[in-house]
DNA sequence: AACAGTAGCAACCGCCGGACC
DNA sequence: CGGTCCGGCGGTTGCTACTGT
């Protein structure tokens, strides 16, 4: 019992539209508009088309003041940032930037913008990343789009600070056991995302603030278990799963205003990552090396804390995109965010009674 | 010149959520 | 309140043009 098909599937015409079609389309949409109904749209115009065929080609190609290729680096900018901040959500994204749809801007990143920034990886290295089964870190567990954005993380965070030390760790820290680098890295990008005070990503701040994570590096307490570096990074540090759409997020300006109607909203991205990013458009930066992040994540291969960790967040990370099919998903933030607020809350109430 | 591989892009597909009845 | 319809979204596919051998 599937769903009924929006429109006789033997009756429509698929593939590339041809001049005559744009034409009726256009004109009828110009002068009468849609409607309100774009299923029945191509029957009153006489177009042996999908509603949602027609939808999509006025979108995509025929409504006025669409710009086609020729992305600014400005443009670039704003896409690197905001996939970076709020990942696969081509629809805000190309909110951000008038006369561009969310196709244009999905095609340019996968065909353009995630090669120039993140270099080609032979497949070789992709094997590498992924792992052999012997070798099951977790990381193999991650999506793409995790991993794309993990990448350009790394990458920022290099660029921040090119000669960041694996092992400069204060012998009093907090953390139960040395940080691999990758691991350091990842919460500097955290510390760099979090100073950054990114509205997009620290309005309805996540569990793990810096100045709690602080708190516990001050104190004698462990560490909780959530608030390890991978996972703070995953539920705090790296934009994912920390834009609670439920909440008064900056992504949703108004209550009551659901994804889809989400208008033209002054999103604000990493734009403290600006010059970073600038230079890795430009190839002036540290753009990877083939191989570089197979290189990377093989760190993980003797670090067991990290492949918990990495693990953990990967499971996170996959068990909240197959539950909502967001990977922000709103309940597992809230779930998170309250957690380890009331940890944070019990721990420092502890530490006053004591003192 | 012919072929294979790759890149770019338009269009399609299936799913989800909101609106409506 | 539950079912249905529709719009919107992200992922994927397939075609065409381009490039390298």
């Amino acid at each position: 019992m599937g769903r009924a098909p929006c429109c006789d599937k033997t009756n429509v015409k698929k593939g590339p539209w041809s001049s005559e079609e744009d034409a009726k389309l256009k004109d009828y949409i110009e002068k009468y508009g849609t409607g309100g109904n774009w299923i029945a749209l191509p029957q009153k115009i006489g177009l042996k088309r999908c509603g949602k065929s027609c939808r999509l080609r006025w979108l995509n190609y025929l409504r006025p003041n669409i710009k086609h290729g020729g992305f600014s680096e400005e443009e670039d900018n704003i896409i690197c940032s905001l996939y970076i901040s709020i990942g696969s959500r081509w629809s805000i994204i190309a909110a951000q930037l008038p006369g561009r749809t969310d196709n244009d801007i999905k095609n340019y990143w996968n065909t353009r913008l995630k090669k120039k920034l993140l270099g080609r990886r032979k497949q070789s290295q992709a094997n590498k990343l992924s792992g052999d089964p012997k070798d099951s870190s977790g990381v193999e567990t991650l999506s793409n789009s995790a991993i794309e954005r993990l990448q350009l993380h790394m990458q920022l965070q290099s660029l921040e600070n090119p000669n960041f030390s694996h092992y400069d760790h204060n012998p009093n820290s907090m953390w139960p056991c040395k940080l691999n680098p990758i691991q350091e890295k990842m919460m500097h990008s955290l510390q760099l995302v979090n100073e950054s005070s990114n509205a997009l990503m620290m309005q309805n701040f996540s569990p793990a603030t810096p100045q709690k994570l602080e708190y516990y590096a001050q104190s004698n307490n462990p560490l909780p278990q959530e608030y390890s570096p991978m996972s703070n990074m995953m539920i705090n540090g790296m934009g994912i799963n920390n834009i609670p759409e439920s909440s008064s997020s900056v992504l949703v300006p108004e209550s009551g205003c659901t994804k889809q109607q989400v208008p033209s909203m002054e999103l604000q991205p990493c734009w403290e990552f600006q010059a970073e990013i600038d230079e890795l458009l430009s190839n002036k930066g540290a753009a990877p090396l083939e191989g570089q992040m197979g290189d990377q994540f093989d760190c993980f291969k003797d670090m067991n804390g990290a492949k918990e960790s990495m693990t953990w967040w990967s499971n996170e990370f996959e068990a909240n995109s197959a539950s909502s099919n967001s990977w922000d998903s709103a309940a597992v933030f809230d779930h998170h965010k309250l957690q380890t607020d009331m940890k944070f809350q019990e721990l420092v109430q502890g530490q006053h009674r004591v003192q």
